[in-house]
DNA sequence: TAATAATGTTAGCAGCGTAAACATAGTATA
DNA sequence: TATACTATGTTTACGCTGCTAACATTATTA
């Protein structure tokens, strides 16, 4: 093995999604995604400043997977309705969810604080705004504040139920995403 | 100072609420609340297996922390009608996860398997209960089925909307509970 | 009163994030 | 091409963590 990686930080920046989703970002050790790319334990550091960093990019690739999920969710979809779009994408984002159950837990956890953060901000802004664009079809010539409002209400519908399939508070809802999605289908 | 401290099991939860609250659950170290009450920092571990069993009693009185302001929110208002009981819940809610936002943090937080604690899952579901009482009662005669619906749709839009003001992806909205529930308030 | 259980302390382990000092490889400049 | 410099790796070590074991003290019970 040579001493000199090559791309050590894209690596690290895999192992550590893997090791993510495997044992939850509470259970995850910085000297445990160097072992697992097969490097000393300081390694990391000379590509992150903090875990936290390394947790960051764990975090923003999760936004950027999600805000794929929802754009593959409505596109090359010429013969389906707008409004089916629409729901395809939800359905899309509680997949997401359930799915990726661990890294979707870093993404909203207070861990990392995305203030610090802008490049993540930007990837959840991102995933946000291929909502609104889908809204905006969906309605058109609705005022932007009418828009906004539909957006934050689906949005934090979508992320409630995800959380409530978790919780298993209502046991009438399993954690099956599409059976999730008819509670909300009548609405849109 | 004697030696047996008399009541500690309960000064621990209260010091853990206490640390919880101040530092969030992931800056919080089963040291740091044996110092807060104290004791020795292994104190704990003669009414406590672990430090999630500490922290599962934190979240376990958070949940009842919120369902007491849930009641009380539509408690001896006899002349406000039971809509705006309803919304005055969601307020509650709002106003909950915003004002103890580590502690609602720790609630929703991974961290603590609730499996594993079936307490902490009936505390959790007691809240849940409720909301389902104030549906029940805003829609008389509604089925168990779209009841369970509504309750599900509400409560995630109430989680999801903590979320979001946490998260500030929309800048529109501020860390605000009565402009957050300005967007759900027309559809009930 | 003596044995036992409950509840506290002290000492110590392995794992953690991280800093410092050092080693090696790649790159730029003379 | 030789040499300095920078980038990127390793080793070592520190203080903090959750937790266990051994011990001390108090409360309870036979």
């Amino acid at each position: 093995m040579k001493y000199h990686h090559g791309n050590l930080k894209e690596e690290l920046i895999l192992s550590a999604c893997r090791v993510c989703e495997l044992s939850g970002h509470d259970h995850m050790s910085l000297r445990s995604i160097a072992k697992e790319a097969n490097v000393s334990q300081t390694a990391p550091y000379r590509h992150f400043k903090t875990k936290e960093c390394l947790l960051a990019e764990v975090s923003k690739r999760g936004f950027e997977e999600l805000t794929e999920r929802l754009r593959l969710a409505i596109n090359n979809k010429d013969g389906v309705s707008t409004k089916d779009k629409f729901l395809e994408m939800g359905l899309a984002y509680l997949e997401f969810g359930l799915e990726k159950r661990k890294t979707y837990d870093l993404m909203h956890s207070p861990v990392i604080d995305k203030v610090e953060f802008p490049e993540l901000l930007d990837a959840a802004q991102g995933a946000f705004e291929e909502l609104v664009q889908i809204l905006k079809d969906l309605y058109p010539g609705i005022s932007e504040n009418s828009l906004g409002q539909k957006c934050i209400k689906f949005w934090a519908l979508m992320h409630g139920l995800v959380g409530l399939l978790d919780m298993k508070i209502d046991p009438e809802i399993d954690s099956n995403a599409s059976e999730a999605m008819s509670v909300v289908k009548k609405d849109y």
